[in-house]
DNA sequence: AACCTCATATTGACAGTGGCAAGATGAAGA
DNA sequence: TCTTCATCTTGCCACTGTCAATATGAGGTT
């Protein structure tokens, strides 16, 4: 959150058109719902962390329902970065690719619980709007060739059995449950999100 | 839901101490949860359901993060009770119990979404709350005898392994996500879910 | 230059929400 | 019968999301 960025500099001045507030909206629901979570998110604390009057949103977004669709797009682009940068680190193999993704799928999870939630397990965003299919679609794919590297043939019982190994270790991680694996040091927290990430795909 | 329960005979006539009002409202609340979805929970709504003022709640479980804890320990043992009539249902072998149990999870988050978001996924009950805590302590070591049952200790990380594979289905399955399984015919998608199950224990 | 247009933002209203305080009710014990 | 006190209601407050009406001013046209 650099407030000196170059690129985005903007007069400062307050104004009455903003002239970014799209995207300075967009900022500030991610920084509330950081703060706050999903459940005590509230469109009219977004708009006055924007320093903007609490109907400005509805321009941009329409309704909370918008300006959450697209947060979760925004989400679903952070969410598959995550991987990728995981990915980056690891060695070429397959498998260990497999295994790097559903590190990052973790990352993500528990350094944005709230975000993870809003893409994953909320009915507020409108899944059916194009921008944020296409980005649930693109996460989907993106596992989709990691298993087909590794099998030869893209195999949807295959792909469920990495995508639900890497989810629910991510998502019982955001919600803070898995207290055994929680306590471990963090070197020993990952070999063992890797030995149980190894176990999904036979062979 | 039967209205004609001898066993909670209670007179019907309004009156102004209704006598019954914790269960009542938790049944109204449990009914509430499942049509209108966890985000739309409204204690007000509840309380009308009931047949009661909006302020009666209040007395029985102080506020709506009061009634939700209660809902969520409830959750809980129908959540434990869903896993072991799949279990009774299955041979005694102990990768079939897992497997089993592992169905029973899915079902659960099938059948009741809003409920197993609200065990899983919402910060708004108290899980630090006895009754609560209780209960989520059972469902962990009803998962971890299953699991030390089929490989003679109970290593916490096979019980992870077992327990994200079943919640990453039961989540994304809640979630309606897993559109690859979800189209499957019933059968077939009880063929994926063992398929998939059986990877997560080695040997 | 002056003017116009219209997207952008504000203000004010509305119904709905959770929580609190004060009061009404009536069941149970003295 | 009288008293007590848990239970339930009423009324209020601050807050929420959404809508309609209004104000502003940036950019294009003349």
């Amino acid at each position: 959150m650099d407030t000196e960025d170059p690129l985005c500099a903007v007069p400062e001045k307050p104004r009455y058109h903003h002239g970014a507030l799209h995207d300075a909206l967009l900022a500030a629901a991610e920084a509330e719902l950081a703060e706050t979570g999903l459940e005590a998110f509230s469109l009219r604390r977004v708009a006055r962390r924007a320093g903007v009057s609490h109907a400005a949103p509805a321009h941009h977004f329409g309704d909370v329902g918008g300006l959450l669709t697209a947060l979760a797009a925004e989400g679903f682009r952070q969410f598959i970065a995550a991987m990728t940068a995981h990915q980056a680190r690891a060695s070429r193999d397959p498998q260990a690719q497999i295994v790097a993704a559903g590190l990052g799928y973790i990352a993500f999870a528990t350094e944005r619980p709230a975000l993870f939630r809003l893409i994953f397990s909320s009915d507020r965003p409108d899944f059916a709007a194009p921008g944020l299919a296409a980005g649930s679609a693109q996460a989907y794919e993106h596992l989709s060739r990691l298993v087909g590297a590794r099998t030869g043939g893209e195999d949807p019982v295959d792909i469920a059995a990495v995508w639900a190994m890497a989810h629910g270790l991510a998502d019982l991680m955001a919600a803070g449950r898995m207290y055994a694996i929680q306590n471990l040091a963090p070197a020993d927290r990952d070999r063992a999100f890797c030995g149980i990430l190894a176990r999904t795909i036979p062979g």
